[in-house]
DNA sequence: TGACGTTGGAGAACAATTATTGTTTAATAA
DNA sequence: TTATTAAACAATAATTGTTCTCCAACGTCA
């Protein structure tokens, strides 16, 4: 085993006492093959990876450590609005407001943002850029104010 | 009605001419609920809204008439990658370039794009923006091959 | 060593989505 | 306008992705 995956094995022992979760052998190899892995898998695809190192595992023990991890904060989601489909009406260019608390949506015009240029060397070989979204992740009014009350109550 | 309202009406009609799709009214009124909702509905949200003109709809038809109109153009989903989780490991701010073929994601690092800054104005009162993410839509290079193959057999 | 809390695995349960089926409706041509 | 044909509708079954529940096994600390 190379230094540099010892390394990283040590830093997510770390991780896991610092989050308090418990270091056990499941969970370093799920968590080596969302590492390793540089596609940002799904967990069908987590699991096949594990199921070469420990043939037992099922998908329901990927999916409770995924969810562990993701609680606390050890691995993230790429999306926050997976789960349910999203409809879109606005055909015309424009980028998103995201409510990172209650997952609303709002639509920012296409003119509020400079266009963004990515430096072709910065692209995988081959791949050609159609269009561009950003997505402004926050907290909208109404969650700010929830959350407020909350902590204070 | 107003005429605002005939006019839009009078463009999905056409609309749907173009994409050779017919046009009835349960298509019609789904429609009219995503465009009327500012909120980038889901399904089950539009199903509330349409059983309000047409009680005797299934969430099936719902369904199937959102895919239609997917498939078609009319409509967009607001994230390609909805459905399945898709997992980060890479804690560190960064961008993605995303195929819409294959929904493969690959990282930009946060250095290749210049900040984006944006005007407080375009902001509804009250967000709080934390983060903000760019995602570079696009072809990869296997897909575009594998599409040339099929275009050309 | 032994009690206690935590983890892991299997499968059931659940939710979102898609496919199927018989019936009704709309489009097309006579 | 009417007959024909193709497509859409509604209900429901099936599938897929995800979460929950249960209980045995394990690690940890006194």
């Amino acid at each position: 085993m190379s230094d540099l995956r010892t390394q990283a094995l040590d830093d997510f022992r770390r991780r896991c006492k610092e989050q308090g979760l418990a270091f056990t052998f499941q969970r370093q190899v799920i968590y080596e093959a969302v590492v390793d892995s540089c596609e940002h898998p799904t967990p069908e695809l987590i699991y096949e990876q594990v199921k070469q190192r420990i043939p037992s595992i099922s998908l329901g023990t990927i999916y409770k450590n995924v969810k562990t991890f993701l609680d606390s904060g050890v691995l993230k989601e790429v999306t926050l609005h997976h789960g349910s489909l999203r409809l879109e009406s606005n055909m015309t260019p424009h980028h998103h407001l995201v409510c990172s608390s209650c997952k609303a949506i709002f639509d920012i015009e296409d003119s509020a943002v400079k266009p963004i240029q990515l430096p072709p060397k910065e692209l995988p070989a081959g791949f050609s850029v159609q269009q561009c979204r950003v997505e402004f992740v926050g907290v909208c009014k109404r969650c700010q104010t929830a959350r407020r009350k909350k902590s204070t109550s």
